[in-house]
DNA sequence: TAAGTCATGTAAAAAGTTACATGATTCT
DNA sequence: AGAATCATGTAACTTTTTACATGACTTA
C-alpha cells in the first residue's frame, strides 16, 4: 500500500467532511457534486474505503434498514481531516489532461470537412446539455448556502467555486466549437461556391 | 488485445499521419504537439507500436545510423489511415475529466484562506508559464504553415485549433484563478480587519 | 567527469473500466 | 411482468505510471 491516499481517497474524504455517507452514496454524490472534474464507479469505491478505514482516515458502522438492504455509513476521522486538509494545500502537479476531442480535432485535416462538422456539433450539444445541469445545480446551491456560497471557511464555497470553473470552461469550449463550425463550414461553403 | 486501437494508438497515428517516426521521436512529438491534451511515457508508446504494427496499421524500417544507436523508423500504412480517419468521425464520449486542482479546492473551506491562497496562486503561476509556451508555438506555427492554418483539409490546421482551445481554456482558467484570489483575499481582509 | 541527448525496451504496480454476482423492494 | 432503485462486493482486463536496464556520443 502507498504511503499516501490517491486522489480518489481524497475525494472520498472530502464527500464525508461534510456529512456520513455509505458506499452507494458516495458513488452518488461523487457523480453528482464532483462528476465535472472527478469521477469513479462504485467497482473502484468500495476497495478504497477499504483502505481509508485501513490507514484510519474512515469509520464506519452498519445500519438496519427496513424494506432495503442494510449498508455500511463511513464517517472521516481526526487523522483523515488532517490527512485531507494536508492535503489541500500541498504542492502538486496536475495530473496528465486527457482531452480526446482535441485528439481526434488533431487529424480532422484527413476528412472532409463537412463530416467533421457532425462531430463538433455533435459535441457543442453535449456541451450545452452540461451547462443547463450546471445551471440546476447552481440554483439548488444557492437555496441551500445562500450567501455563504462566497465565504470560503463555509462548505458550501467548495462546491460553488468548482461550479463557477466548471461553467467558465464548458462556455469557452462552447465558443471553441462556434468558432471550429465557422472555420469548417467556411471551408465546405467555399468548395460548394466553387462547383457552381 | 481489444478489436479496436486504443486512444494513444490514434494520437500515434494522428502524427505519423504527417510524418514517419521513430519510437523516440514519437514520444518528443507527442509531448510537444499534443502534450496539453494527451501524453504518455515511452514505457508504453513502445509496445502500443508493436500492437499498431500487429494490426497492420503502421510498418517500420531499421534505420543505422552513424555515431547513435539505430532507429526503427515507423510509417502509416493505408489501412491505419484509414482507421484513423474513420475515428475521427466516430461518435464517442468524452473521458473522464481530472482535474485536481477542482478536487482540491472542493475541500478548501477546511484550511485558512491565506493557505488556499497560496495553493490558487501557485496554480496561477503554472498556467500562466503555459500559456507564454503557447505563443511560442503559434508563433513556429504560423511560420511553419502561414495562411494554411486556417484551411481545414491541410495538416497545420489541426495543430492550429488545438492550440487555439488550449489558449483560451488556459486563460479562461486564470481569470478563475485570479477570482478565487480576491474572494480569498477579501475574506482574509475582513479577518484581519475584525482583529483590528 | 558528470550531465544531457539519442535510442529501445521490460517489469511491477497503481488506477480505472467492464463484467459478473446477488437480492429485496418499488414503480410502471 | 419488467425495469429501476437500493446496496455491496469481486474478477478480469486495460491503461497509465514508476522503476529498472543498457550503451554510445556530446556538451559543459
Amino acid at each position: 500500500m502507498p504511503t499516501e491516499n490517491s486522489s480518489l481517497g481524497f475525494a472520498l474524504l472530502g464527500l464525508l467532511a461534510r456529512e456520513p455517507l455509505s458506499g452507494y452514496d458516495l458513488s452518488q454524490s461523487l457523480s453528482r457534486r464532483m462528476g465535472w472534474y472527478w469521477t469513479a464507479r462504485h467497482s473502484q469505491i468500495y476497495p478504497e474505503l477499504k483502505k481509508l478505514q485501513k490507514r484510519g482516515h474512515v469509520t464506519f458502522k452498519k445500519v438496519e434498514q427496513q424494506g432495503r438492504p442494510d449498508k455500511k455509513v463511513y464517517s472521516i476521522t481526526t487523522a483523515g481531516k488532517r490527512a485531507l486538509a494536508d492535503w489541500v494545500v500541498a504542492p502538486f502537479e496536475e495530473a496528465q489532461p486527457r482531452e480526446e476531442m482535441l485528439l481526434r480535432t488533431y487529424s480532422m485535416w484527413l476528412v472532409p470537412p463537412a463530416r467533421a462538422l457532425e462531430q463538433v456539433k455533435a459535441h457543442q450539444t453535449r456541451l450545452e446539455e452540461l451547462l443547463g445541469r450546471y445551471d440546476e445545480v447552481e440554483t439548488r446551491l444557492r437555496k441551500k448556502y445562500g450567501d455563504d456560497l462566497e465565504d470560503p471557511s463555509k462548505p458550501g464555497f467548495g462546491g460553488y467555486a468548482t461550479l463557477k470553473y466548471g461553467v467558465m470552461q464548458r462556455r469557452e469550449q462552447v465558443a471553441w466549437c462556434r468558432w471550429m463550425i465557422e472555420t469548417l463550414s467556411g471551408e465546405t461553403g467555399r468548395a460548394k461556391r466553387s462547383k457552381q
